[in-house]
DNA sequence: TTTTAAAGGTTGACACTATCAACTATATTG
DNA sequence: CAATATAGTTGATAGTGTCAACCTTTAAAA
Protein backbone atom coordinates (compact mmCIF):
# COMPACT_ATOMS: atom_id res chain seq x y z
CA UNK A 1 0.00 0.00 0.00
CA UNK A 2 1.87 3.11 -1.15
CA UNK A 3 1.00 6.67 -0.14
CA UNK A 4 0.13 6.24 3.72
CA UNK A 5 -0.48 9.35 5.74
CA UNK A 6 1.38 10.72 7.82
CA UNK A 7 -0.62 10.12 10.76
CA UNK A 8 0.50 6.29 9.78
CA UNK A 9 3.88 6.52 9.24
CA UNK A 10 4.17 7.44 12.47
CA UNK A 11 2.68 4.91 14.38
CA UNK A 12 4.54 2.31 11.93
CA UNK A 13 7.58 3.61 12.62
CA UNK A 14 7.35 3.93 16.09
CA UNK A 15 5.92 0.37 16.26
CA UNK A 16 8.92 -1.18 13.87
CA UNK A 17 11.30 0.54 17.09
CA UNK A 18 9.17 -0.46 19.44
CA UNK A 19 9.90 -4.19 18.52
CA UNK A 20 13.31 -3.44 17.60
CA UNK A 21 13.84 -2.71 20.99
CA UNK A 22 11.86 -4.67 22.95
CA UNK A 23 13.69 -7.48 21.18
CA UNK A 24 17.21 -6.07 23.00
CA UNK A 25 16.10 -5.92 26.03
CA UNK A 26 14.32 -9.00 26.11
CA UNK A 27 18.17 -10.41 24.82
CA UNK A 28 19.76 -8.24 27.73
CA UNK A 29 17.20 -10.44 30.07
CA UNK A 30 17.95 -7.59 33.06
CA UNK A 31 13.69 -7.85 34.83
CA UNK A 32 13.11 -4.34 32.94
CA UNK A 33 10.46 -3.41 30.74
CA UNK A 34 10.84 -0.99 27.80
CA UNK A 35 9.26 2.22 29.94
CA UNK A 36 11.48 1.70 32.61
CA UNK A 37 14.42 2.22 30.60
CA UNK A 38 13.13 5.48 29.06
CA UNK A 39 12.59 6.50 32.60
CA UNK A 40 16.09 5.88 33.58
CA UNK A 41 17.89 7.85 30.49
CA UNK A 42 15.37 10.60 31.92
CA UNK A 43 16.81 10.31 35.59
CA UNK A 44 20.32 10.05 34.16
CA UNK A 45 19.98 13.25 31.82
CA UNK A 46 18.28 15.56 33.97
CA UNK A 47 18.81 16.86 37.43
CA UNK A 48 17.04 17.06 39.91
CA UNK A 49 14.21 14.79 38.61
CA UNK A 50 11.03 13.96 40.37
CA UNK A 51 7.86 11.95 39.19
CA UNK A 52 6.27 14.90 37.69
CA UNK A 53 9.00 16.02 35.79
CA UNK A 54 9.17 12.60 33.89
CA UNK A 55 5.50 12.12 34.00
CA UNK A 56 5.27 15.96 31.67
CA UNK A 57 8.28 15.23 29.97
CA UNK A 58 6.75 11.78 28.44
CA UNK A 59 3.15 13.05 28.51
CA UNK A 60 1.99 10.60 31.18
CA UNK A 61 -0.67 9.39 33.50
CA UNK A 62 1.32 10.37 37.05
CA UNK A 63 0.11 6.82 38.06
CA UNK A 64 1.66 5.59 35.38
CA UNK A 65 4.65 6.90 36.21
CA UNK A 66 4.65 5.80 40.40
CA UNK A 67 4.46 2.44 38.87
CA UNK A 68 7.46 2.44 37.05
CA UNK A 69 9.34 4.36 39.25
CA UNK A 70 8.21 1.38 41.91
CA UNK A 71 9.46 -1.02 40.12
CA UNK A 72 13.03 0.90 39.27
CA UNK A 73 13.02 1.56 43.46
CA UNK A 74 12.26 -2.59 43.86
CA UNK A 75 15.35 -3.64 42.08
CA UNK A 76 17.72 -1.05 43.68
CA UNK A 77 18.48 0.88 40.13
CA UNK A 78 16.99 4.41 41.45
CA UNK A 79 16.23 5.85 44.63
CA UNK A 80 14.53 8.49 45.99
CA UNK A 81 16.22 11.87 47.93
CA UNK A 82 14.29 14.79 49.56
CA UNK A 83 13.34 17.24 47.77
CA UNK A 84 14.12 20.07 50.33
CA UNK A 85 11.93 22.21 48.48
CA UNK A 86 8.45 20.22 48.73
CA UNK A 87 7.78 17.78 51.25
CA UNK A 88 5.51 16.24 48.70
CA UNK A 89 7.91 15.63 46.37
CA UNK A 90 11.36 13.50 46.17
CA UNK A 91 14.12 13.60 43.78
CA UNK A 92 14.90 10.69 41.79
CA UNK A 93 18.65 9.36 41.16
CA UNK A 94 20.30 6.30 39.44
CA UNK A 95 21.95 3.55 42.16
CA UNK A 96 25.21 2.99 40.84
CA UNK A 97 24.29 -0.21 39.52
CA UNK A 98 21.52 1.76 37.54
CA UNK A 99 23.53 3.74 35.93
CA UNK A 100 26.25 1.00 34.96
CA UNK A 101 22.60 -0.46 33.22
CA UNK A 102 22.14 2.96 32.01
CA UNK A 103 25.06 3.54 30.31
CA UNK A 104 24.99 -0.13 28.95
CA UNK A 105 21.88 -0.31 27.71
CA UNK A 106 22.46 3.22 26.07
CA UNK A 107 25.37 2.26 24.13
CA UNK A 108 23.18 -0.94 22.67
CA UNK A 109 20.33 2.00 21.91
CA UNK A 110 22.43 3.99 20.43
CA UNK A 111 23.57 1.31 17.97
CA UNK A 112 20.24 0.42 16.84
CA UNK A 113 19.49 4.10 16.44
CA UNK A 114 22.94 4.29 14.23
CA UNK A 115 21.57 1.40 11.97
CA UNK A 116 17.97 2.86 12.02
CA UNK A 117 19.90 6.28 10.90
CA UNK A 118 22.27 4.37 8.60
CA UNK A 119 22.02 6.00 5.04
CA UNK A 120 20.61 9.36 5.95
CA UNK A 121 22.38 12.08 5.24
CA UNK A 122 22.89 14.96 8.00
CA UNK A 123 21.39 17.58 6.67
CA UNK A 124 17.99 15.32 6.02
CA UNK A 125 17.91 14.18 9.70
CA UNK A 126 17.88 17.94 10.95
CA UNK A 127 14.90 18.86 8.40
CA UNK A 128 13.44 15.64 10.41
CA UNK A 129 13.74 17.12 14.14
CA UNK A 130 12.52 20.54 12.48
CA UNK A 131 9.54 18.94 11.39
CA UNK A 132 9.03 16.68 13.88
CA UNK A 133 9.12 19.09 16.81
CA UNK A 134 6.59 21.29 14.58
CA UNK A 135 4.40 18.04 14.88
CA UNK A 136 5.07 17.76 18.57
CA UNK A 137 4.09 21.61 19.03
CA UNK A 138 1.04 22.35 17.06
CA UNK A 139 -0.54 18.09 18.64
CA UNK A 140 0.52 20.36 22.33
CA UNK A 141 -1.74 23.13 20.99
CA UNK A 142 -4.58 21.19 19.81
CA UNK A 143 -4.57 19.76 23.23
CA UNK B 1 15.29 18.56 28.39
CA UNK B 2 16.89 19.49 24.83
CA UNK B 3 18.40 17.73 22.44
CA UNK B 4 16.45 14.13 22.47
CA UNK B 5 17.13 11.35 19.89
CA UNK B 6 15.71 10.26 16.97
CA UNK B 7 14.05 7.68 19.02
CA UNK B 8 12.70 9.24 21.61
CA UNK B 9 11.88 12.21 19.30
CA UNK B 10 9.72 8.96 17.53
CA UNK B 11 7.86 7.31 20.44
CA UNK B 12 6.81 10.92 21.55
CA UNK B 13 5.37 12.07 18.47
CA UNK B 14 3.56 8.85 18.43
CA UNK B 15 2.19 9.13 21.79
CA UNK B 16 1.23 12.59 21.24
CA UNK B 17 -0.35 11.25 18.04
CA UNK B 18 -2.29 8.54 19.66
CA UNK B 19 -3.66 10.71 22.51
CA UNK B 20 -5.12 13.12 20.06
CA UNK B 21 -6.90 10.63 17.89
CA UNK B 22 -7.97 8.74 21.18
CA UNK B 23 -9.25 12.13 22.88
CA UNK B 24 -11.28 12.58 19.10
CA UNK B 25 -13.13 8.78 18.92
CA UNK B 26 -13.79 9.42 22.21
CA UNK B 27 -15.98 12.26 21.13
CA UNK B 28 -17.60 10.45 18.79
CA UNK B 29 -18.81 7.88 21.36
CA UNK B 30 -18.62 4.75 18.60
CA UNK B 31 -17.49 2.04 20.87
CA UNK B 32 -14.75 1.69 18.86
CA UNK B 33 -10.80 1.64 20.27
CA UNK B 34 -8.43 3.19 17.56
CA UNK B 35 -6.58 -0.10 16.20
CA UNK B 36 -10.08 -0.76 15.26
CA UNK B 37 -10.27 2.99 13.29
CA UNK B 38 -7.23 2.03 11.93
CA UNK B 39 -8.09 -1.42 10.67
CA UNK B 40 -11.16 0.05 8.84
CA UNK B 41 -9.13 2.44 6.84
CA UNK B 42 -6.51 -0.51 5.97
CA UNK B 43 -10.00 -2.69 4.81
CA UNK B 44 -11.65 0.44 2.96
CA UNK B 45 -8.17 1.01 1.34
CA UNK B 46 -6.47 -2.35 0.10
CA UNK B 47 -8.93 -4.65 -2.23
CA UNK B 48 -9.11 -7.73 -1.66
CA UNK B 49 -7.80 -7.56 2.45
CA UNK B 50 -7.70 -11.16 4.38
CA UNK B 51 -6.64 -10.55 8.27
CA UNK B 52 -2.88 -11.59 7.36
CA UNK B 53 -2.64 -8.65 4.89
CA UNK B 54 -3.63 -6.59 7.88
CA UNK B 55 -0.99 -8.03 10.51
CA UNK B 56 1.71 -7.95 7.62
CA UNK B 57 1.25 -4.59 6.80
CA UNK B 58 0.75 -3.08 11.24
CA UNK B 59 3.42 -5.72 11.61
CA UNK B 60 1.21 -6.79 14.32
CA UNK B 61 0.68 -10.52 15.74
CA UNK B 62 -2.55 -12.38 13.99
CA UNK B 63 -4.06 -13.28 17.30
CA UNK B 64 -4.39 -9.33 17.54
CA UNK B 65 -5.57 -8.89 14.21
CA UNK B 66 -7.78 -11.72 14.67
CA UNK B 67 -9.48 -10.57 18.17
CA UNK B 68 -9.69 -6.65 16.16
CA UNK B 69 -11.91 -8.05 13.46
CA UNK B 70 -14.26 -10.13 15.50
CA UNK B 71 -15.18 -6.93 17.28
CA UNK B 72 -15.80 -4.80 13.86
CA UNK B 73 -18.07 -7.91 12.67
CA UNK B 74 -19.83 -8.12 15.84
CA UNK B 75 -20.70 -4.59 15.42
CA UNK B 76 -21.83 -4.92 11.83
CA UNK B 77 -18.77 -2.62 10.32
CA UNK B 78 -17.13 -5.90 8.29
CA UNK B 79 -18.44 -8.65 7.29
CA UNK B 80 -16.48 -11.62 5.90
CA UNK B 81 -16.27 -13.20 1.98
CA UNK B 82 -14.96 -16.31 1.41
CA UNK B 83 -11.53 -16.41 -0.48
CA UNK B 84 -12.17 -18.28 -3.23
CA UNK B 85 -8.36 -19.60 -3.76
CA UNK B 86 -7.57 -20.39 -0.17
CA UNK B 87 -10.67 -22.26 2.11
CA UNK B 88 -8.66 -21.14 5.53
CA UNK B 89 -9.09 -17.47 4.54
CA UNK B 90 -11.21 -14.35 4.07
CA UNK B 91 -12.05 -11.27 1.98
CA UNK B 92 -13.07 -8.38 4.65
CA UNK B 93 -14.97 -6.22 3.00
CA UNK B 94 -16.87 -2.71 5.33
CA UNK B 95 -20.62 -2.82 5.33
CA UNK B 96 -22.67 0.03 4.53
CA UNK B 97 -22.59 1.61 8.12
CA UNK B 98 -18.87 0.32 8.22
CA UNK B 99 -18.00 2.37 5.15
CA UNK B 100 -20.06 5.59 6.33
CA UNK B 101 -18.64 5.47 10.15
CA UNK B 102 -14.73 5.22 8.12
CA UNK B 103 -15.33 7.62 5.72
CA UNK B 104 -16.88 10.24 8.87
CA UNK B 105 -13.80 9.17 10.72
CA UNK B 106 -11.36 9.63 8.09
CA UNK B 107 -12.69 13.47 7.50
CA UNK B 108 -12.11 14.18 11.38
CA UNK B 109 -8.51 12.23 11.38
CA UNK B 110 -7.58 14.00 8.05
CA UNK B 111 -8.36 17.10 9.75
CA UNK B 112 -6.35 16.28 12.55
CA UNK B 113 -3.51 15.68 10.44
CA UNK B 114 -3.50 19.06 8.70
CA UNK B 115 -3.54 20.22 11.78
CA UNK B 116 -0.92 18.35 13.03
CA UNK B 117 1.19 19.69 9.62
CA UNK B 118 0.15 23.16 9.87
CA UNK B 119 3.05 25.52 8.90
CA UNK B 120 5.42 22.94 7.49
CA UNK B 121 6.50 23.39 4.17
CA UNK B 122 5.76 20.85 1.44
CA UNK B 123 8.78 19.72 0.44
CA UNK B 124 9.84 19.44 4.30
CA UNK B 125 6.95 17.01 4.64
CA UNK B 126 8.79 14.64 1.16
CA UNK B 127 11.78 15.01 3.33
CA UNK B 128 10.23 13.50 5.85
CA UNK B 129 8.50 10.46 4.41
CA UNK B 130 11.95 10.29 2.62
CA UNK B 131 13.80 9.66 5.47
CA UNK B 132 10.78 7.67 7.80
CA UNK B 133 10.50 5.39 4.54
CA UNK B 134 14.62 4.60 4.64
CA UNK B 135 14.43 4.33 8.44
CA UNK B 136 11.13 1.75 8.50
CA UNK B 137 13.42 -0.17 5.88
CA UNK B 138 16.29 -0.06 7.90
CA UNK B 139 14.66 -1.21 10.95
CA UNK B 140 12.95 -4.14 8.98
CA UNK B 141 16.76 -5.03 7.83
CA UNK B 142 17.76 -5.53 11.66
CA UNK B 143 14.75 -7.71 12.18
C1' DT C 1 -3.86 34.57 59.81
C1' DT C 2 -7.21 31.41 58.36
C1' DT C 3 -9.61 29.13 54.90
C1' DT C 4 -9.85 27.22 50.50
C1' DA C 5 -7.97 25.28 46.42
C1' DA C 6 -4.43 23.05 44.02
C1' DA C 7 -0.74 19.98 43.64
C1' DG C 8 2.72 15.66 44.09
C1' DG C 9 2.41 11.23 44.54
C1' DT C 10 -0.12 6.75 45.56
C1' DT C 11 -3.50 3.07 45.02
C1' DG C 12 -7.53 0.66 43.00
C1' DA C 13 -9.74 -0.45 38.99
C1' DC C 14 -10.15 -1.30 34.38
C1' DA C 15 -9.37 -0.97 29.30
C1' DC C 16 -6.33 -1.30 25.32
C1' DT C 17 -2.39 -3.19 23.10
C1' DA C 18 0.56 -6.93 22.23
C1' DT C 19 2.78 -11.41 21.89
C1' DC C 20 3.54 -16.42 22.45
C1' DA C 21 1.94 -21.10 22.24
C1' DA C 22 -1.03 -24.51 20.76
C1' DC C 23 -4.57 -25.80 17.89
C1' DT C 24 -7.48 -27.05 13.40
C1' DA C 25 -8.16 -27.08 8.68
C1' DT C 26 -6.06 -26.19 4.46
C1' DA C 27 -2.27 -25.54 1.20
C1' DT C 28 2.29 -26.58 -0.33
C1' DT C 29 6.31 -29.29 -0.87
C1' DG C 30 8.99 -33.43 -1.42
C1' DC D 1 0.77 -39.81 -0.51
C1' DA D 2 3.22 -38.11 3.52
C1' DA D 3 5.44 -34.39 5.66
C1' DT D 4 5.70 -29.59 6.38
C1' DA D 5 4.02 -24.97 6.39
C1' DT D 6 0.38 -21.72 6.70
C1' DA D 7 -4.24 -18.76 7.83
C1' DG D 8 -6.78 -17.95 11.33
C1' DT D 9 -8.46 -18.92 16.18
C1' DT D 10 -8.25 -19.34 21.17
C1' DG D 11 -6.05 -19.32 25.80
C1' DA D 12 -2.92 -17.13 28.54
C1' DT D 13 -0.24 -13.50 30.06
C1' DA D 14 2.46 -9.19 30.12
C1' DG D 15 3.04 -4.28 29.20
C1' DT D 16 0.97 0.17 28.58
C1' DG D 17 -2.22 3.56 29.81
C1' DT D 18 -5.84 6.35 31.96
C1' DC D 19 -9.41 7.75 35.34
C1' DA D 20 -10.96 8.42 40.01
C1' DA D 21 -10.28 8.89 44.69
C1' DC D 22 -7.27 9.58 48.28
C1' DC D 23 -3.63 11.73 51.67
C1' DT D 24 -0.36 15.06 52.69
C1' DT D 25 1.66 19.22 51.55
C1' DT D 26 1.94 23.64 49.31
C1' DA D 27 0.01 27.76 47.36
C1' DA D 28 -3.46 31.03 46.76
C1' DA D 29 -7.34 33.57 48.20
C1' DA D 30 -10.14 35.78 51.53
Amino acid sequence: MTDISAIETIRLLAHAVKKRLALQLEVEALGLVPMQVRLMKIIHRRSPCTALDIASFMQRDKAQITRLISGLLEQGLIEKHPNPKDKRSHFLLLTPEGDRIQESLSKLIGQAEQSMLEGIAKKDMQSFFTVTQKMLKNLEKDQ
